[in-house]
DNA sequence: CGACCGATTGACT
DNA sequence: GTCAATCGGTCGG
């Protein structure tokens, strides 16, 4: 597999609510040494301006710009002092939207994955979560703000065909309670993040 | 410039 | 199941 039929930037420029659910079963593909990871994204979660969950809630800071960046273009951040973490942003510019990707299912190149993630033994986490799916894709802040149909990180429509069942519930981690379920995943796919939202 | 904190993870009981 | 590590971003003084 590796002629990818890439997602145009345009096809991100609106919605999050709409995007979130897009953007299921579409591969996140990563170029390293002109060899390809190939996943398949499995979990994402929505995050609107007018949200206190959302970075982009507020103001304009030196962190949260891109996502007030034309949708189609990367906002990755540093969490915990440990992990980065990959969005899309969404919608026209100065929206202050995005679509945050929690897990993704490994489609080819998994054993370099798993080395990326310090050879750990189960499958599964190779990359069931956030920061370690950009652990696996070695994604981290010279992604910020690039467009997502780039050469060595971009999102790509499936050739192949596969049925799925979406499940949504409330998204996972805030800090802030909020009971929106903005929270989009694959039912039953083993790479989605273990939680009893799960439904 | 100092203090606080997080859209997480991994180690441990 | 619980809990602490860890550090750049953000904000207050």
């Amino acid at each position: 597999m590796n002629s990818f039929k890439k997602i145009p930037v345009k096809n991100f420029q609106r919605g999050a609510l709409e995007v979130a659910p897009f953007l299921l079963g579409k591969l996140l593909v990563r170029k390293i040494n002109n060899r390809f990871l190939v996943t398949r994204i499995v979990e994402v979660e929505a995050y609107l301006n007018d949200d206190p969950a959302s970075h982009s809630f507020g103001r304009v800071t030196e962190r949260n710009k891109a996502m007030y960046g034309a949708g189609g273009h990367f906002y990755v951040y540093f969490i915990y002092g440990n992990y980065f973490c990959v969005n899309v942003v969404t919608n026209v510019k100065d929206h202050g939207e995005g679509v945050l990707i929690r897990a993704v299912e490994p489609i080819e190149g998994m054993e370099e994955m798993r080395k990326n993630r310090n050879d750990i033994t189960k499958d599964q986490d190779i990359s069931n979560g956030p920061g370690k799916l950009c652990m696996a894709l070695h994604i981290d802040k010279k992604f910020y703000g690039l467009p997502v149909n780039g050469e060595d990180l971009f999102i790509a429509y499936d050739n192949r065909t596969h049925e799925f069942e979406t499940s949504i519930s409330k998204r996972i981690g805030l800090s802030v309670s909020v009971e929106t379920e903005h929270r989009y995943f694959i039912k039953g796919n083993p790479y989605v993040t273990k939680h009893k939202f799960n439904k």
